[in-house]
DNA sequence: TTGTAGGCGTTATCAC
DNA sequence: GTGATAACGCCTACAA
């Protein structure tokens, strides 16, 4: 084993300095009230600079009663949207000296990975892209909790607005003259889907515009599954006009399929996607989106847990909501004049 | 604070159970040469289980001197080619009961990353897209390593054959009659990208074919790095036929170049990228590439860490490379024929 | 077969 | 001002 073999320790500092070992670490700590001999402090700051002295943060842990560590747990990488979260994430956590264990589905559930981070006394968790509540009621309890993109009474939260996105969705194509307008989306309990679906389709409504039952496609939150729903929809006898997308994963799909069947964006059929990752620009035309600030959810994300690891849980939670931006870029566009084929 | 308030310690499970502590650890320990009457070791099970005790992995890490937790530092997401060696470490290291603690370049450099792992004892660390010869001989001592993407005489290795990659890249291109051929990459020391271009251009060299200076493009390792790149190579008087990408970001990027300047591949130009990302699919016509088994990689980086942990370092560091994979899609295609213009 | 003693590296609370 | 002493929760001897 290389690991652990001569590490130094505060005991080693102390011996070395001719004082106790709990002076070095009272000295070490910076504590306030620390009260020593200004000759001693300097010289036990010396050697411990010296030897290299780094207190081991799993004792500090131990006696502290929390690691200074925080867990996030994702669905996957697949979607980048969550890479993006997880690295506005960690640039927090490791500012504020905080480790970061990540934690991805699949070969363990949320409940084992959660177990997992509570073994290891983690000071709180980040959710992302979870439905907290298809989890078991005391699967968080006594945790420290920030939701990511879903709105909640009993946890803490930041997101963005996923009502108004589909509200925003719906206004920019309805803008365009759009008159039928189809979605596809997960059939998930992921709250952020289900709220930019309702945010659409109340729009419509509201504006006097129905969407039949066939305009409304279930598909996978991937590409693929995007795919595979807007080949559905374009076997339609009266295709839509513009679809709105529950994300951009599912748009680039949508997209593809538009490509690859020859049906030409924006003049047949408009593409609406949502998040505004990377890939969007990739394509051509380049995907009309609704962007939400992703390394920034996950920076908050993390400042609201820390907040409530240091200050402890408020009555309220709090829930923070970004606003949503339309970004138009190639993929959306007015209804094509009818008769007015090249 | 919410945590660690009321957890259940081995000593309340002995209380219980009419037990000295430590039996009751001897017991869950499941240590062979634990010889317990059958009924206690039932009695302190089942009592552990009801009252719901979990070990505190914490304090375990403190007396085991290690902590089953593992770094992994990565320069960033934006490139999902480290996304998806994440995910495959994190795969397997959950499964083997050890946490990931994620590392991301920016926020702290990897020397203040490497130290912050040294204080939570970390067991080792799994280095990808970072040059170990770049960092000070020091910062990696004691430490258990495994790089990724990169051969090393010092540290075991996990990767692909970047050096063949190119040769590969070389036969395929050259294999359509292309002649006049152009690499882009960055001119970083991340080795995989110099092993790369020099297997390119080793293979080009033995082909008897020379690559001129003004075709080799220095560019930052991104889409925005290799869409830059392409326009130069777009503006030159006497454009390349074929282009090798130091990878699929770059790739993409010279490809959107060629879609803005209405250049058609891979009639006019053929394009070849490196890593097989998913994004690859996205684009029309979809990249040709070298596929390299990302998350693959990554699993094996961590099997090779964790034996090299539970057994300690081998006189000579275990290197597994494995072979790049061509991918041909539509990107790439035989040299145009001259004066057949469209 | 089981309990007792000691220690892992800290921090906190006291006497001195 | 400083140094014992006692946790923190667990594990590994060794005794009983």
């Amino acid at each position: 084993m290389r690991i652990g073999k001569g590490r130094i320790t505060a005991a080693e500092v102390a011996r070395r300095a001719g004082v106790s070992q709990p002076t070095v670490s009272l000295i070490l700590t910076r504590n306030p009230k620390a009260r020593v001999a200004p000759e001693t402090r300097e010289r036990v700051l010396r050697i411990a600079a010296e030897i290299g002295y780094r207190p081991n943060r799993l004792a500090q842990a131990l006696v502290a009663r929390r690691s200074f560590a925080i867990g996030v747990i994702v669905p996957g990488f697949d979607n980048p949207f969550y890479a993006r979260v997880l690295s506005g994430a960690e640039k927090v956590a490791a500012e504020a000296g905080y480790a970061v264990l990540l934690c991805e589905m699949g070969a363990l559930d949320v409940l084992q990975h959660l177990n997992a981070l509570r073994d290891r006394q983690i000071d709180g968790v980040i959710l992302a892209g979870i439905a907290a509540s298809t989890l078991p009621a005391a699967a968080l309890d006594d945790l420290n909790v920030v939701l990511i993109n879903q709105p909640s009474t009993r946890f803490a939260s930041v997101g963005g607005d996923s009502l108004k996105a589909g509200t925003m969705a719906a206004a920019h194509l309805l803008g365009f003259g759009h008159r039928r307008l189809a979605f596809i989306g997960p059939a998930s309990s992921i709250p952020a889907f289900r709220f930019r679906e309702r945010g659409f389709v109340q729009a419509l409504r509201a504006a006097g515009v129905s969407m039949p039952g066939e305009l409304v496609v279930r598909a996978d939150a991937s590409i693929a599954g995007g795919l595979a729903a807007m080949r559905r929809l374009l076997a339609l006898r009266e295709r839509p006009t513009a679809v709105f997308c529950a994300n951009d994963l599912v748009a680039l799909g949508a997209h593809k399929a538009c490509g690859a069947a020859g049906v030409l964006l924006p003049r047949d059929l408009s593409i609406l996607g949502c998040d505004d990752i990377e890939m969007t620009t990739l394509v051509t035309p380049e995907l009309s989106t609704i962007a939400l600030p992703q390394r920034e959810l996950g920076a908050r994300a993390v400042r609201l847990l820390l907040r409530q690891i240091e200050e402890g849980p408020r009555e309220t939670p709090p829930a923070q909501v970004l606003p949503p931006r339309l970004v138009v870029r190639g993929s959306t566009g007015p209804v094509a004049i009818p008769g007015a084929a090249s």
